[in-house]
DNA sequence: CGAGTTCATCGTATATTGACGATGGACGAT
DNA sequence: ATCGTCCATCGTCAATATACGATGAACTCG
């Protein structure tokens, strides 16, 4: 847990190490096809019951629930109880940041 | 086919599952920090030798030699032999696709 | 030719990932 | 309390990734 500072401007430019480690960080959680396909179906939908997911993903439950994790890990997406259903929802702070990131390579 | 790939219909339009194969094959070459790493090098030197590459980056040549590749078997850049020397260089078409790409999420 | 340089590849060891079935916890409904 | 649903997590296996030293290919120069 280094930094989970503010994320607004720093008198102190973040050293370039991080900026590698955080595009980093997102690229890896994005670089596999169904974690891409996850988080095109959440932003398309809103957000979206895990049930829904699993039914449009092929691959099983346990694996769909794997792959939701890495993307809640890094921090792309949220999981919200909603009992009995857990609601899945982009974070679009995340994914504003992974864009600035990527166009400002 | 295209001169101006407009994001309109299109008599085929690319399956999703194949573009989410193709962000993930991009964002898998970016998921390690030493490619980033790597990659903004060339993106600030225009093109650059192995060996400065080698220089810069913390790890043994062996190890820079296939974090190139992953990131050259991606697309992403290319080399350029120049014997005895090998110049890297950035392949600015994927990266602009990259960008696209992740933009268009 | 022989020596030195530059870089890719091989071999290898360890760590991480991806996939699944099975289990278990939390909850609503009966 | 018992059942069924929804989802996370465990355990496991195969596959892939990461890192390195050692080797070898290709080239230049003396």
């Amino acid at each position: 847990m280094s930094t989970l500072k503010t994320h607004t401007i720093e008198t102190t430019p973040k050293p370039l190490s991080e900026i590698h480690h955080e595009i980093a960080g997102y690229a890896k959680a994005l670089g596999h096809p169904a974690r891409v396909a996850i988080l095109r179906l959440l932003i398309e939908c809103g957000d979206c019951m895990c049930g829904n997911i699993v039914s449009r993903i092929p691959l099983a439950q346990a694996t769909v629930s794997q792959h939701l994790k890495v993307l809640k890990d890094a921090g792309l997406i949220r999981g919200e109880i909603d009992p009995p259903r857990v609601c899945y929802c982009v974070n679009p702070e995340a994914v504003k940041q992974l864009k600035k990131l990527i166009s400002s390579l």
